[in-house]
DNA sequence: ATTGTCTTATGTGTATACAACAGTATTCGG
DNA sequence: CCGAATACTGTTGTATACACATAAGACAAT
């Protein structure tokens, strides 16, 4: 399958969810999205079974399909997933990475850098955070991509984009942590990276697995606190089209 | 939807695939399969769909579908997706698992201490082969369960049945190792699934996990050998129907 | 003989009409 | 006034007819 409309509507359907225009538990009905899309129901369906295998959506038979809503103890599990998943795929990396992987790696980190200390050195908080979130990602996708296992990226990045959906909505209220605070856990995020990164360099795998597992723990009780605090406030941001792309 | 006849042409299609009577790089077209059946395409091309996700199924664009055939490439990623998830896996049992969940694995242990002990006295080969290989999946999956991750049990579960499908065909040609030998592998086999046992027993997490690595890399190291030396050789064996539902 | 193009046929992708089901409102009996 | 059975509405699941892309085969030209 994987033909043109198909493609269009899966397109059409994930962007939105990723968006937040869906966001979870909205009702995502054949009828009224194939008139959006000016398809068919057909390839619409077609989209939404391959939407949930993705993960991103729900499917109950006649009853119909809507935004995945995660539970608690579905998310832990699968932040232990991911852990044991991208652990792993460092301790890859370190063994397989190429001269252009390790760069690449260095780039983000680099630029990471930079932005963390123009982030901590201003006033307001807003405007790096955005830059700062994406130079974080790339700098964990390229070292999947050193690890030279496209299975294990693919699954991987499949639940960074779960991981986005599901706290989007619950994304950090602001003023949900002070100033210092934020910026000390800023660097601190750093410091873990060029840790990673100084043990994919060295090509010690045990270090690099160790390093990332104490990263992503770290990340994932201060993303279950986070959760945890905050219920509701639904602020969602766009994504960028690379982000949106996730086959990079 | 997973309504009626989407199921019953998923379960007929991957019923077929994995006794092998489909094999791999068969064409799976859906006029065909949708008369067999007795539904029409709709049905079969949604059940080719959730196929594909399974990783049992490819399918191209207008040119239709067919039986996953894997490259050794991909192959070898997957076992060290297997790897990583399932030795992950024993780490969370030795820490998560109930009294009952270690009788489970204990049970499936003491049946294979059981078999291969009979098997190696005996002198003819085959009868036990099966019922060992069963009780060892059995071990396998009692440590998923007591890992208390329905996620990750999902998962490891999909990849063992891609497992088989993969190596069904090239399912050790007999004789292609010698009695000995072969005998020494089992006990050897045993050993490491006592070791693992043992590990998560005394709720030693890290133990667990480098025992399970360990096991896994033999495994994977013992089947890429065979796969490497027969690349022919067609012996298919029919599942039960306990190891074709997987959603224990 | 070989290669290139055209034709044709097979099977996919899409649209639409129809049937079956779940959830909800409504009516009838107590 | 309330509960249960029933009819209704809307949405899904299924079948089928049609449009279109791909691949294979025939035929001609070099």
């Amino acid at each position: 399958m994987r033909s043109v409309n198909s493609d269009v509507a899966y397109e059409f359907i994930r962007k939105r969810i990723l968006n937040g225009e869906y966001p979870p538990g909205h009702a995502l009905m054949t009828e009224l999205l194939a008139k959006d899309i000016k398809v068919s129901r057909t390839p619409v369906r077609d989209a939404l079974r391959k939407l949930e295998t993705d993960g991103l959506v729900a499917i109950r038979a006649h009853v119909g399909a809507s935004v995945k809503k995660m539970e608690l103890q579905e998310f832990r599990e699968m932040c232990d997933l991911r852990l044991a998943l991208e652990s792993h795929a460092a301790g890859l990396a370190a063994v397989n990475h190429s001269e252009r992987d390790l760069h690449e790696i260095e780039f983000a980190l680099e630029a990471m850098r930079r932005l963390t200390d123009q982030h901590c050195a201003s006033d307001t908080e807003q405007p790096w955070l955005n830059e700062i979130a994406r130079e974080d990602v790339r700098f964990h996708i390229a070292i999947m991509s050193a690890a030279k296992n496209d299975l294990i990226k693919k699954e991987i990045l499949r639940l960074h984009l779960l991981n986005r959906v599901v706290q989007g909505p619950a994304k950090t209220p602001p003023g949900t942590m002070s100033k210092p605070e934020s910026d000390a856990r800023r660097r601190a995020v750093l410091v873990m990276h060029e840790n990673i990164y100084a043990a994919i360099a060295r090509s010690d795998a045990t270090a690099a697995k160790r390093e990332m597992e104490f990263h992503l723990q770290e990340l994932i009780d201060h993303n279950l606190r986070i959760m945890a605090r905050a219920e509701s406030g639904v602020a969602v941001r766009e994504l960028t089209t690379e982000e949106l792309a996730y086959g990079a």
